[in-house]
RNA sequence: GUCUCCUUCGUCUAGUGGUUUAGGACACCGCCCUUUCACGGCGGCAACACGGGUUCAAAUCCCGUAGGAGAUGCCA
């Protein structure tokens, strides 16, 4: 039977970068098998679920070319199929009609743990029969409590737990509307799933849901719960720790494979391999050497590991990428200067935001000069930006390397070391200390450009005088 | 409380009884390169949670303890 697999993430909130590595871990075992990758919307709570959420599930599948077969299953669309599996688990004496209300139920649950006791469903309905006309009831497993269950995780191995702990859990609600565990059973049943992947919040419920599988008389599939991604502090990785959701880490200029290089190293291994590529990842991926404890996100290598796919970009691909980053138009000129620069631009950015930033400099002249800059603006830096204007006024052809010759000369004459010409250079030229080289700059902005920010930057300094 | 899972440098991890003075990566520190900031190169710091076993031999197997996490919903 050829392996088939799913992702079943709920649009509740929006896409947690956790959310995206099970995904990721689903497709790769899809793909290295040679199986199927199937997309499954849990919107069954209708409260909570919104439309943005659903989008940005495809949005950041589809940027992180995580493609699946088929089209997405819509859990809301089979709550039909659902309540039918119910009602036919309470035809075959497997389920029951239970009508204690929540506010008993509640505390009931009150009382059990003040004294100190596990709770667990009494099963006060258990043995009643039929339906009391005019009360809603919810329909509730008759749980097996003998013995107990053993499942062979695919990550977590031998796991077993007595049946004797489970209870008789909720199917369908008062509302008619079945519960996420009746819900995800019969439809990995139907959509013939034989592998699921998730979460290793989810370990303990498998168990649940086993049960509702032998009521049911189906075969269960494989499980695999691969641990959870917790924040620097160990607690589970939330908005609170900056940054949770995958659309977060796209808005702070991460590039899509080196979140899938990150999310896939974090958990997974393959001996020292650090750098994976998309085909590697593919060909190696396997659950033996996926690890059992949680991980932490630690965002210093993550950044780290986008500077390296920075580098590795095309600068076309990389310009295209910094445009929305930009947050203004550009004409085709600047865009060819930012290309011009790219290869010097890059070296030096870890995230597509920092690259927007830099890039800044073929856009426009700087409009504030900041603290570090005014050091370079003594009377004898402003002469010899003079002079340097002058040079670069006179060169024919403007070219890096001679301009670069002819300044250190300048340096040389005036006994002055190097750096503090180039300094008040980039200064005038970026309005900040820290840029690509300065002769590289004037070269791609060209003469009358470049004259026209050191002029300025005189100007500016000189009415101190 | 009960059940389940987890535990190698600060972090991600290699390691599946002897090849290990425990390897790599990020971070950190130092040096080199250098017009700044980076990049890069070289070097350094740094870990088997604890206690018992099993064994000629244990990070690796077993049992406890401690710590952490998850579940215990008419949420998913």
């Amino acid at each position: 039977m050829p392996i088939r697999v799913r992702f079943a993430p709920s649009p509740t909130g929006v896409l947690h970068i956790g959310s995206v590595r099970t995904a990721l871990f689903n497709w790769l075992f899809a793909r290295h098998n040679g199986g199927e990758f199937l997309l499954r919307i849990e919107d069954t709570d209708k409260l909570r679920s919104t439309y943005e959420n659903t989008k940005l599930i495809f949005e950041i599948l589809e940027w992180l070319c995580i493609d699946w077969d088929g089209n997405p299953v819509i859990q809301s669309e089979r709550l039909e199929r659902h309540k039918e599996v119910a009602f036919e688990l309470v035809n075959l004496g497997k389920a029951y009609y239970c009508y204690c209300s929540s506010e008993e139920l509640a505390l009931k649950k009150e009382k059990a743990l003040k004294s100190g006791m596990q709770y667990k469903y009494d099963g006060t309905c258990r043995e009643k029969i039929g339906k009391i006309e005019g009360k809603t009831p919810v329909i509730r497993l008759k749980t097996n409590f003998d013995g107990d269950t053993t499942v062979h995780d695919m990550v977590q191995g031998e796991v077993t737990v007595k049946n004797s702990q489970l209870d008789d859990l909720v199917l369908l609600r008062s509302d008619g509307s079945p519960t996420y565990m009746l819900s995800v059973v019969v439809d990995d049943h139907d959509m013939d799933i034989t592998h699921v992947i998730r979460g290793d919040d989810h370990l303990t419920n498998t168990f649940r849901q086993l049960q509702i599988y032998e009521a049911c008389g189906w075969k269960a599939p494989d499980f695999g719960h691969i641990p959870l991604i917790y924040g620097p502090d160990g607690a589970k990785l939330s908005k609170r720790h900056g940054a949770a959701s995958a659309r977060d880490y796209q808005g702070l200029g991460y590039l899509p494979e080196t979140i899938f290089n990150y999310l896939l190293r974090l958990g997974w291994s393959h001996g020292d391999d650090e750098i994976i590529s998309r085909m590697d990842a593919i060909r190696w991926f396997d659950f033996d050497n996926v690890g059992k404890s949680p991980s932490r996100f630690d965002m210093m290598k993550l950044q780290n590991l986008n500077a390296h796919y920075i580098k590795e970009r095309d600068n076309k691909s990389l310009l295209d990428y910094i445009i929305p980053f930009l947050g203004c138009e550009i004409s085709d000129i600047q865009q060819g200067n930012i290309l011009k620069g790219m290869n010097s631009l890059k070296e030096r950015e870890k995230t597509a935001v920092g690259l927007a930033m830099s890039a800044r400099i073929y856009i426009s002249a700087p409009d504030t000069f900041d603290e570090p800059c005014q050091k370079y603006s003594s009377k004898i830096h402003l002469s010899l930006l003079e002079k340097v204007v002058h040079i670069i006024d006179e060169m024919d052809p403007l070219v890096e390397e001679s301009l670069c010759n002819s300044v250190k000369l300048l340096a040389e004459k005036n006994n002055i070391k190097l750096v503090e010409i180039a300094q008040a250079m980039r200064g005038a030229l970026c309005g900040k200390l820290t840029s690509p080289s300065v002769f590289e700059i004037i070269e791609i902005l060209e003469k009358e450009e470049s004259i026209k920010r050191i002029r300025s930057f005189i100007n500016h300094f000189e009415t101190r005088f």
